[in-house]
DNA sequence: CGTGAAACCGTACGAAG
DNA sequence: CTTCGTACGGTTTCACG
């Protein structure tokens, strides 16, 4: 949990960018390549790196739109959810799902080609499942990404 | 736009892990190792894939808890946006920040390392900002990834 | 934590379909 | 225009000091 700071860095530097050779690693963190290749390894076997991915463009893709479906579930209950996920995350415009406290229970992230593809899963698929009691969609229209996990959590 | 089948196998795979060796990533999609490092060399500068990068498990690096602040801006013009977002996005609990449309004009997805953090984050920094009308924090119960973007759009 | 050597890999290039 | 085989130089990886 208390990372050392050498930890820290090679987090960061793997975030910015996973193919990084560990040769450019290692001297980037001042240490030997066979120090900076173990640590790496013990980071990915205890769990803090749990996996390296690419990052794609939705619009390079052809899915130049995004939205957030938030929905209301009922009855609230531990099984409703989880067959709701099952049945809805799987959905190649799904890019991801968030169970949350409050009002709405679900958010759903997806990317779609057209407003008529974002039409057809939020009135198709989403509003099929029968405990989906409402469904509100927001389009958006920008999306930042933090500092990333690798800093000081404070 | 329009992929050829063989480049949606590729980026599956780097999604799946992008430290995949080019041969490895060769013999899977039955191609020769070096057709295969010039199809990756394209789509990298096509920008289809923006980034190698490593996923981190918040838990392990001490922040266990997530949450979703969304928040109301007034007034609302493209400049206060921006700025609001200028003035949070860097805070190093923030994982990142969407722009919608709808009630809630932004919002803050956060991980921490307890509710005192997070209280700290979404009553100081967050209200801090003059443009900020109101806050409704949520708390992230699950989190699902879906199936990616390298999936056909429909 | 550093060193070294063997196994392994990325990458450029010419040629061919 | 895409694919392929090859060869060389660089890199990973592991046992050992």
């Amino acid at each position: 949990m208390e990372l050392p700071p050498v930890d820290r860095t090679i987090l960061v530097a793997l975030q910015q960018n996973s193919r990084i050779t560990n040769r450019e690693l290692a001297s980037r963190v001042g240490l030997a390549e066979s120090t900076t290749h173990e640590r790496v390894r013990r980071l990915v076997d205890a769990g803090v790196v749990t996996r390296f991915t690419a990052d794609l463009d939705p619009g390079a893709l052809g899915r130049p739109m995004q939205a957030l479906i938030a929905v209301q579930l009922r009855p609230q209950s531990a099984e409703v959810v989880t067959r709701f996920l099952d049945a809805v995350v799987g959905d190649p415009c799904v890019l991801d799902a968030t169970v949350l406290s409050g009002e709405t229970d679900v958010q759903i992230r997806v990317a779609v080609a057209s407003s008529e593809a974002l039409r057809r899963f939020a009135w198709q698929k989403v509003t099929s499942v029968p405990s989906v009691r409402s469904i509100q969609t927001h389009i958006v229209y920008e999306h930042r990404r933090g500092p990333g996990l690798a800093e000081t959590g404070d």
